[in-house]
DNA sequence: TTCGATAATGTTACCGCTATCATGACCCAA
DNA sequence: TTGGGTCATGATAGCGGTAACATTATCGAA
């Protein structure tokens, strides 16, 4: 059965056809286009009226054969739904458009067999770079890309170990803080609502250094306090509705992601519970809502927009040759501090 | 000058190498990769071993030279940031990846100019279809589009003269019947507020069609009713403050976009005025936070999902070959009525 | 046995561009 | 005048695959 390509086949016009009409070799049409420079100005002239007359788009499929190099950045997240990466996504592309790079986006769907397949495809694309938002990766994806000898930048979390590049702040070191900043505050019973865990090492990361600040100070955890939900409002108005409900209730919860601290504030309103004089609420991601809220809620700021800059900029001067070796840019966070606690 | 490429130059297994691996010719190697079933079982697992000993990754570039075929597809957005295309953009890329291709992602930051220069980008890249969010284009962007030949979706608005495919709802009609619905329930003195009109026909659009169900109903517009906003928490609270300092107050205000209807919740909370007894509220995109503030928010559901699914199935359609000639698919909106009002 | 259909594989050319080296034109100092 | 430098351009040979056609092996029916 013969695919009917109706479409598509218009005869794109060449390099050549161009050249023709300019009355030059197709290698002085390449020229022109790539090193201006190179071409006398009025072969350039020529050349840029017949690309103009003739509508020709150069193709850049064939170039990138020829020249070994590509002009596109592959980028994989673990959900491309969550809002909350694309601040993340929109820095990394304005800074790679900016000299001519293409990204290309896709989603693991927070499964690493996902992502080991996606940077198949990446690679089979021959993109320049690579940015992954994730530190765990299986081994055949590990040796595909430092077979492939491009930079990767990983970026869900600082990891001691990165493959070649990590750009981003620790999960860890963060939710310690916050919980820290709780018990400073002289929170003892702090409730602590997790992303669902499976799958996702940043929300064992975040759990763990709750753990880990409460231990330092001597409070010793509640398995009763601790309890995992979804990524959404509806899951943190329902982690907030069960921890309430404990007979011996927590003086503050610290929701470790996403939009589920705004679901249970929401619930408080509902329910007449105070902030923060009933209970106190922070949130892991600092998202605009948070701070229009009443009360406005207390959250840990993300440098989502650096780390989108940041991963493309290192990727950049890679490809351009500069060396930046290993290079593991901690771009920390920030506690902010407001009425919920 | 020469550029060090350090990076990238770890020589790739090309298929000939798998070839003589496999002691098969390349061809062979190729069928065996995209028509399995012509090559006999023998034949095909000796080209797997060896394809696995020689972690060998296929150049997609140059297949797609070769075969004149891409397995990308290209989306152009007015700002990736916006978070209510995220879920179109998901929906999309999942029905992609199901068939192998690859999205490429840009933003055009509501500059017709600039979505030119992407589109001239993606056709270098000789994208197999593409998806644009938005309806108004320059001419030489329409010239490039008509004479590639492939599948292009616009998907902003429904327009009445697609370039090719439309997949949609219409703006105008969902503002109007929103405006209507209010006017049914009784109020008259509605305020508008839109989103930035500048570069952004929706925009202005919605405005029309709240403009169009005034008049209908014989309620004169009032310019002072009527003001724009950014797109963000912070736009709507301001926009909210000002309609309510009018000495002859709304006694409700539709806002046609994005964030601004939670950021006038919130700022009315703080202010103590009650929704919907001193003034009701109306949204146009169906925000999840919106179902669940208090009281909750009624607004305008928009099939962003369906739009990102449905684009992307007809041009996987269209490149399979599939006539579906020139298609406009309207799919619809919702009013979910809810407290505010 | 022989021929033609069918299945499996190979050969060749070429996709549209760029790297590389070769060429020609021009200029100036010796 | 001559040789060698510089600048602008051209010729050639791929990049790593795939389309299209050619070839060989295999097998059953005449």
């Amino acid at each position: 059965m013969k695919k009917a390509t109706r479409f598509g086949d218009a005869r794109a016009v060449r390099m050549n056809d161009v050249a023709q009409r300019a009355n030059v070799s197709p290698m002085t049409v390449s020229r022109a286009l790539s090193n201006p420079e190179m071409v006398s100005e009025k072969t350039r002239d020529k050349i840029l009226a017949a690309i103009e007359q003739t509508g020709y788009v150069p193709n850049r499929i064939a170039g990138s054969l020829a020249s070994n190099r590509s002009n596109t950045v592959g980028l994989i997240l673990p959900s491309i739904r969550n809002s909350l990466f694309s601040e993340t996504i929109q820095a990394a592309a304005d800074v790679l458009s900016k000299k001519g790079y293409l990204l290309l986006i896709a989603d693991s769907g927070h499964l690493v067999e996902e992502e080991e397949k996606l940077v198949e495809a990446f690679l089979g694309q021959r993109v320049s770079g690579m940015i992954l938002h994730n530190t765990e990766h299986t081994e055949r994806t590990m040796a595909m890309i430092s077979n492939s000898g491009i930079p990767v930048v990983e970026s869900g979390d600082l990891t001691s170990h990165p493959m070649d590049i990590s750009v981003s702040y620790s999960n860890f070191e963060a939710s310690k803080a916050m919980t820290r900043y709780l018990l400073d505050k002289g929170y003892r019973r702090i409730g602590f609502v997790s992303l669902l865990s499976k799958n996702n090492n940043r929300a064992c990361l975040r759990r763990d250094g709750y753990l880990s600040a409460l231990e330092e100070v001597g409070v010793k955890a509640d398995e009763a306090l601790m309890i995992e939900a979804g990524s959404s409002l509806e899951a943190g108005r329902g982690a907030l509705t069960k921890l309430v409900q404990l007979a011996e209730k927590p003086d503050a919860i610290f929701f470790a992601g996403d939009i589920m601290a705004a679901g249970a504030a929401f619930e408080c309103q509902k329910l007449n519970i105070r902030i923060p004089d009933d209970i106190a609420i922070a949130s892991f991601d600092d998202l605009d809502i948070l701070q229009h809220m009443s009360p406005s809620i207390t959250s840990l700021q993300i440098p989502r927009i650096e780390i989108g800059h940041e991963a493309a900029s290192i990727i950049l001067s890679r490809i351009e040759g500069q060396e930046t070796s290993a290079v593991t840019k901690d771009l920390g966070f920030n506690i902010v501090e407001r009425q919920s606690t």
